[in-house]
DNA sequence: GCATCGATGGTG
DNA sequence: ACCATCGATGCA
């Protein structure tokens, strides 16, 4: 099934094998990392949205003073001390929905935003940005503590960036050091990240 | 090409 | 008051 014949846009996914869990068992950064390339799927209402991630950031846990699970659990943040594999989605700025995903194990507290993507179907929708992306892929808070393992909301494999670019994590300045490491992580060749 | 600003609502 | 954002605006 070929999806569309647009120049230099991805066609199909090498192998539609559905990520397990161990793959969200290990840490945020190495997750961060191996995320890029891979492709989510959400069913929702019987439509089905498809993107290819090209950005991402790692948030390490409670020590990492730019994560939300710095502050200890809260009625807002409990899923992140869950066990990976599970979708963490909070509001920012009033506006926007923020697609994560929990990755490492029990407490750890970790977490990985979803920055930006490739649409699949549709080449006009942008899906840059962790707002325009969330939004795009028709993910809401509703979707919070989801299962990535189960049938709504998952990833299937797809080829990783042939070169992956590191850099400072957005909007983080307020997080002393940790503003400056780099935990950013994106396909080079991509046209759809949000920040270069 | 910048820098700045307002929208908007949950959180601590 | 702050915020893991975005698009519009103003100025160059």
């Amino acid at each position: 099934m070929i999806l569309r014949a647009k120049e230099g846009y991805y066609r199909h996914p090498t192998s539609p094998e559905k990520i397990l869990r161990n793959f969200y068992l290990r840490d945020a950064k190495t997750v961060a990392i191996d995320l890029l390339g891979k492709i989510l799927v959400h069913r929702n209402k019987g439509r089905e949205f498809r993107a290819k991630i090209v950005e991402t950031e790692a948030y390490l846990g409670p020590h990492d003073l730019a994560a939300h699970s710095r502050m200890g659990k809260t009625k807002r943040n409990e899923i992140m001390f869950g066990e990976g594999g599970f979708a963490y989605i909070f509001l920012i700025y009033g506006i926007y929905d923020m697609f994560n995903i929990v990755v490492s194990e029990h407490n750890d507290a970790q977490a990985v935003l979803i920055r930006a993507g490739e649409p699949l179907e549709d080449p006009d929708r942008r899906l840059s940005g962790p707002g325009k992306f969330a939004q795009g892929m028709h993910i809401t808070r509703r979707q919070n503590g989801v299962d990535l393992c189960g049938d709504q909301l998952f990833l299937i494999d797809g080829a990783p960036p042939k070169k992956i670019k590191k850099a400072k994590r957005i909007g983080v300045d307020y997080a002393g050091h940790w503003k400056d490491r780099h935990l950013r992580f994106y396909d080079a060749a991509s046209e759809f990240v949000s920040v270069s």
